[in-house]
DNA sequence: AATGAATGAGCATTCATTCAT
DNA sequence: TATGAATGAATGCTCATTCAT
């Protein structure tokens, strides 16, 4: 019995990868039940017995999607080095988003965005969500600050939550315009001025 | 002689402001014609005297989104200031930008930004306009940088184009977070915080 | 007032004539009244002063396209020469319609025979019309037919009626097929052939 | 495992049959798709799942058409009688067309033409089809006369294929005018009087 | 459980017709 | 009288969802 559980869980990840490997392509909007089950390989019927219908898969497709977009900090973030060069190896994963097998699913982001906006008036089980997913990040971003302010390496007089959106915002904001005109942006080049600018910023002046 | 008499770009404008509450409401791909009819208060048939389909009228929605978000620096560039002041003005210029009336207007950014990439493989006059669009805002911040780099305000050893971009990636993406969780996000905090790091980060240290 | 009258009927004509090089090129189902107010050079609501609808310009066209096609065979008819020569004279006049400027008009016929049927069951003008049409040529050709037979030139064993319905029914059909495959077919040649076989289909032989 | 069942080969042609009953009625252009779905008894929607669109519905109904007006001749063509014999049995042939069950098929004729020719600078399956079609029983035809020809029967300076032609578009033009005004034409008769006149016309003279 | 055949609500778009100027 | 702006009914087509097998 368990092992059914199993499978069908199994299979609902299958699912949601096909999903959003179509999502990325065409946008939720344009994306059909029958896309997505050519994508899985299985009966459109069948896409039904997983899911009750097609936002509960753009909302599945979301938590997928934090799932694969985590980074994983925790190594940086035990290691026993300043603030400053916590934020600073924290900024350089992220520039590395751009060239992994990932890069499909970084398109979605828009469309979760977009879509996240439409839907927060209803009950937005996806806003909850997204906003979740920033909220995580801001935190480890502000408790990096904070220490960095803690150890001397970071200004006192910032506000550490602000500057950890500001830092989100910029990475997500340069992305879109990395996406939109790829040959404009050098995303590479970008994130190195990005840290570059924001450690200058907010770091203390060491003379 | 002569019939019905109408100013047919006046009408036009009337349609795309309907358009516009519609489209930032409901996203594109959920707004019907006659939604948007209903919103400008005349026929069906009537849009189509006006725009050959519906991607004509996002397009042209773009054009009106630009027209009204097209901040005016002209009074800032000419004056006699440092490169350095300039950017300030220029940024707290754009925290003005959500209290505005234009305040439907900036959902739609998000819109565009998907409707965009999805369409960036085509012909895809929207994207044209959007990358000029933001091209023409990189140039004047560059122009501004450049120039503080010049009256040495700025930092010599940073690349004016890129950290144009960054300004503008991040005031997009503070803006997204914004419009995802108003709750947690000081709008006008926020692009104090980011004038007061990119300048820090950027400008010369005084000492 | 007899002048405006004379007005009327001119600008009417002008209409006709215009919808009848549209409906030639595009069928009448395809025809929009938009494309004849654009052919006659008016706008498309005067079109409606003059006729109260489409099927009423439809309808209107027949019987421009009869006068228009009416071949003048008085000058055959009333020579002195025997039936048999008459239908041959005639034959040949068919064979010029292809060539003249008529050439728009007949490819009409194709859209009043298939109007004509589809609305054959409703009042049909236009099948009247059209039945008047083929009678009166019928009746004609009928006349040379009699006369060849009383003049010895055809059998008296024919029913000149049926023979004259033949005639025109293989005119019309080498007609057809001519259009749908002008590569396959030698309009002229096939004239030839028709005029060939059906004078000595029904000749009496000469021995 | 497997969903309902059905032979999808079998309901195209349900599909078809409602189809071809519904344009002879009404003509293609004001056929709706919602007509045709009505007259098969099926929902809108399924009409879709065997048709990609209502121009392939009207290409798949000349093949229909073709296939039902298909005369077998084969019984005809084999027998060991002259050309002349032959081709008499061949017209009485067509004279049974008329009270079959194909009868609404043959309605559809005219429309076929007129489709034919609007389209027939396009592509044009519909026209390729066609003219396919015509070719086949020219050929039919020619080989008869030819062979007429060879035995004696016929005339040596005829154009067997002219005179094929020429006996198809008789036929289709008596046929024309017979469905234009049943009362006027004896089609029976019109078949007669086409083999007899046909007949005579190319025959040679027997003394 | 898996499937895909069936379906109709819904949408973009066209166009004959009306009517204010 | 002439016009074309306005309109909504009508239509081809799509697709999420249901359900019989």
């Amino acid at each position: 019995m368990s092992a059914k559980v199993v499978d069908k869980e199994e299979k609902k990840d299958q699912i949601i990868r096909a999903a959003v490997q179509v999502f990325a392509k065409k946008g939720f909007a344009k994306t059909t039940i029958h896309d997505i089950a050519i994508a899985a390989a299985i009966g459109k019927g069948t896409v039904y017995e997983y899911f009750s219908n097609k936002e509960e898969i753009i909302n599945q497709s979301f938590r997928y999607f934090m799932r694969a977009m985590e980074l994983d900090f925790q190594e940086i973030l035990i290691q026993k080095i300043t603030g400053k060069e916590k934020l600073s190896h924290i900024l350089e994963g992220f520039s590395q988003l751009i060239n992994s097998e990932t890069m499909d699913l970084v398109e979605l982001m828009l469309e979760f965005w977009a879509e996240g906006i439409k839907t927060k008036n209803s009950k937005g089980i996806l806003m909850e969500e997204m906003n979740k997913f920033y909220h995580s990040y801001r935190e480890i971003l502000a408790d990096v600050i904070i220490e960095g302010m803690g150890d001397g390496s970071f200004k006192k007089n910032i506000n550490p939550r602000s500057v950890a959106s500001m830092i989100i915002g910029t990475l997500d904001g340069i992305f879109v315009q990395w996406i939109l005109d790829k040959n404009s942006i050098d995303y590479q080049e970008m994130v190195r001025t990005v840290t570059f600018t924001v450690l200058n910023g907010i770091a203390v002046e060491k003379d």
